[in-house]
DNA sequence: TCTTAATGTGTAACCGGTTACATATCAAGG
DNA sequence: CCTTGATATGTAACCGGTTACACATTAAGA
């Protein structure tokens, strides 16, 4: 790789006219322009962006905390941030955490040390004082750290209430529901919503982790515990498949004895059969505006701490029944 | 942030002597060591990476090109990659290309310029032009990029195999497949040990992407022109997801009427319904000799090419019927 | 004609580490 | 007592950019 001293030797000038016409700053006669340019045409030049970050203190990366890449909300999240990075002209370090202090904690140093301009988080410790003594631009997706840090959530509480309101309305009157994990605001946020529209048509209702087989263990218990109920909400997709996995292996046919409704809209609602009726995040878009507003937190266009709640939609597939004229 | 001066100054020591510490290079003496070590602590130092980057010329960076990490087989990947790197004080940066040369190109200048000390490429141009200059440690996942690269693929032609002899040995005698696409070349293995075994009961076979959608689209038509078929192969599993929500739509009953077996071993095989029996690549294994081999790569423990071929194995859930004794 | 401002360019300091090299001390061996 | 090698430490060059500053030239305005 040539440097630019190389280029500077081969366009007969400075390092410093080299650098001027690289960032067009300062003054730089058409001449010499010309003839950096077509040095560094002929070197094949790029500049070293390590010796870059050094001085300017800005490394033009920008750190991704996740509890896991592999739990199918996130990839979406992922592509959106990095896709709106790259526009931008920044990469993205991807760090999983587990939701683990410790190895939070850990990247936490390695990404400061590497001079990452800012961070997205997507994990959930309110409580967690590395984040509060952190002098790096950031904002909490999906997850409110705490307030002072900006926030990009969408509207669980409207969520919850609007798969209640469709449940009613296509005609159940026994609801069951299953809650997330109980430490995640947000997810809570859609069982309030759920419950409070419910009210006493709420028969039964427990709770799970987002992994796959603990949402069946809950499914299964649900049945077995509260059933019958004819319409059921999920906390999110994955608990919803769980459902209806159990649900055809008792023979119980959806949507025409149970309906089904899950949360976040992801791919695999699509693959499931009958395809699932879900409350759809905008993932891709959450991803989008937190990377903007990281990236005008970074370039300091506004300073001030903003939460912002995007809104939900229902997306009826196959699992709900038909809506009542 | 302090830097080496501040706590070279704070010890009373040279910076040298910091370094020497840090480092555990060199002679130090016990009393200058405890010094320092001392100054670190009250100090809370952690050394810039950026500065140390450009005197070594290495940044504990790796950079991982995948086309799209909203595949569901991408995930698990980037989540072991991510793993080893850790673990052995490497970040991953993440590029996504959609398998665009053009993408590609920038993040590979990007990369480059941020002076990475190694590249994972799980995307397909085996004519690529821009790896082929680029002296940089690099390994291929799940794709050949070319001879001379380091590769680690999953048997395909055996997984394909096993496919075929599954299906027959479980009663099947008119068999189906979905390919996947054709410019994939370790994917095109599972077709081609398929086919070797299915031989003349293979009565229909058609192609598709990984998309959801595409599978679903090139599903019916199979099932339009190709009916009957007891036993279907679908080159990954979210081909199979479709052939499975398909064969519901049509009041087929899986595995009685149709046989499925799916190929990858995500997540998503769980959790349809019935669940999908598949041949199962072991992916995050893959991608932890993928990282460990380009680590060492790296440190220049060994630097002959090779190629890694890991086994495949059948995970039997309930699309395919019990085994005949 | 003299000032002054705009234009153009190079030198060197700086960012924060690492390390080659110079220098000093001290103990062991001849 | 002198030599030699091991131990210990500091100074400064270096990595490859950016930019403050000095300096030169030219054009415009008084």
């Amino acid at each position: 790789m040539a440097t630019i001293k190389q280029v500077a030797k081969h366009a007969n000038v400075s390092v410093a006219t080299v650098s001027r016409v690289m960032n067009k700053s300062g003054y730089v006669s058409e001449e010499a322009k010309e003839a950096v340019e077509k040095a560094i045409a002929e070197l094949n030049y790029a500049p070293n962006r390590v010796a870059r970050s050094l001085y300017k203190k800005s490394s033009n990366l920008i750190g991704l905390i996740m509890p896991d890449i592999t739990n199918p909300f996130f990839p979406q999240l992922a592509r959106a941030i990095e896709d709106v990075a790259n526009q931008h002209g920044y990469q993205v370090v991807l760090c999983n955490t587990d939701e683990q202090l410790e190895k939070e904690q850990t990247y936490l140093v390695a990404l400061q040390t590497m001079h990452v301009d800012g961070l997205i988080i997507t994990t959930n410790h309110s409580h967690n004082p590395n984040y509060e003594t952190l002098d790096l631009p950031m904002v909490a997706l999906d997850r409110i750290v705490k307030a002072g840090i900006d926030a990009v959530v969408s509207d669980g509480y409207e969520g919850g209430k609007l798969a209640a309101d469709t449940l009613l309305q296509r005609g159940a009157t026994r609801l069951a529901h299953i809650a997330g994990p109980d430490h995640l605001k947000t997810v809570k946020r859609r069982t309030e919503g759920f419950v409070e529209v419910a009210g006493d048509k709420l028969v039964g209702m427990t709770e799970s982790t987002f992994t796959f087989k603990d949402a069946l263990k809950a499914s299964q218990e649900l049945f077995d515990h509260a059933w019958p109920f004819d319409g059921i909400f999920a906390a999110n997709d994955v608990i919803a498949a769980a459902v209806l996995q159990e649900a055809v292996r008792r023979n119980i046919r959806v949507p025409e004895e149970l309906q089904v409704i899950g949360y976040d809209g992801i791919e695999l609602g699509e693959m499931t059969s009958p395809p699932l009726t879900t409350i759809v995040q905008p993932i891709y878009e959450m991803g989008r505006v937190a990377t903007e507003r990281l990236l005008d937190l970074i370039e300091k266009k506004d300073t001030r701490p903003r939460e912002m709640l995007l809104p939900v939609t229902l997306l009826e597939r196959q699992t709900t029944k038909r809506k009542e004229k």
